[in-house]
DNA sequence: CGACTTATTCTACATCACGTAGAAATTCTA
DNA sequence: TAGAATTTCTACGTGATGTAGAATAAGTCG
């Protein structure tokens, strides 16, 4: 998903292999992954010749704010669980809540 | 978890395991799994005669606000993050944020 | 068209977390 | 000290994940 998002376009799964150059993958491992990336709705892709070219299904921002859903949606009470993570978050992130909210 | 949250005091294993009946767990899997919990930081332990007593190191809503953090450590942007977040929250969460950053 | 390259799929294996629990050791208590 | 309760150690099945080989499909070029 880090080739993903740092990819203005769409990549094929050799360029996906040349972005992570540095960890020496075999292409049928980075094509793995990204079919595993795809059944679970993070990536997508659309046939390009011979190839395929895959793409974030939402940027890694909405993904994580997802994610941050996902956690708050298992407190019973939300608004406790929201008061606790605006005390324990740095103060800047305060700022910019209330900056948000307005 | 949800047993140790639920009761008032620091519960023993037995205790769980009654706390969980309709599950028909062995004392030892009890065991096991306050034994992991505690290793992961989510429970603490003190002896107490033969047996111990296992209670949460963290609120329920502060655990949760913990792994909104973490979720949240991984943006970087935080404050796109957070806009997202804001965004795809219900209209009431925003309310109570409101409110809680007065 | 047929050989070759490239992309994809299927299968596989190691590792790890987790739910589960038995065997053995430890520890009270009567 | 014998017996019950508690804990520890070990173990097994399952599913996710990182990794990749073998087989297959699909274009490309001479």
């Amino acid at each position: 998903m880090d080739a993903l998002w740092a990819a203005p376009e769409p990549m094929t799964a050799r360029e996906v292999q040349d972005a992570l150059a540095e960890r020496a993958l075999a292409t049928t491992t980075v094509l793995t992954v990204l079919g595993r990336l795809e059944r679970k709705g993070l990536a997508a892709r659309a046939k390009e010749g011979r190839a395929h070219r895959y793409r974030p299904t939402a940027s890694r921002e909405d993904h994580i704010a997802e994610l941050m859903r996902d956690v708050l949606d298992a407190a019973p009470d939300r608004g406790a669980a929201l008061a606790s993570f605006l005390g324990s978050v740095p103060p800047g992130d305060r700022s910019t809540l209330r900056d948000l909210l307005k």
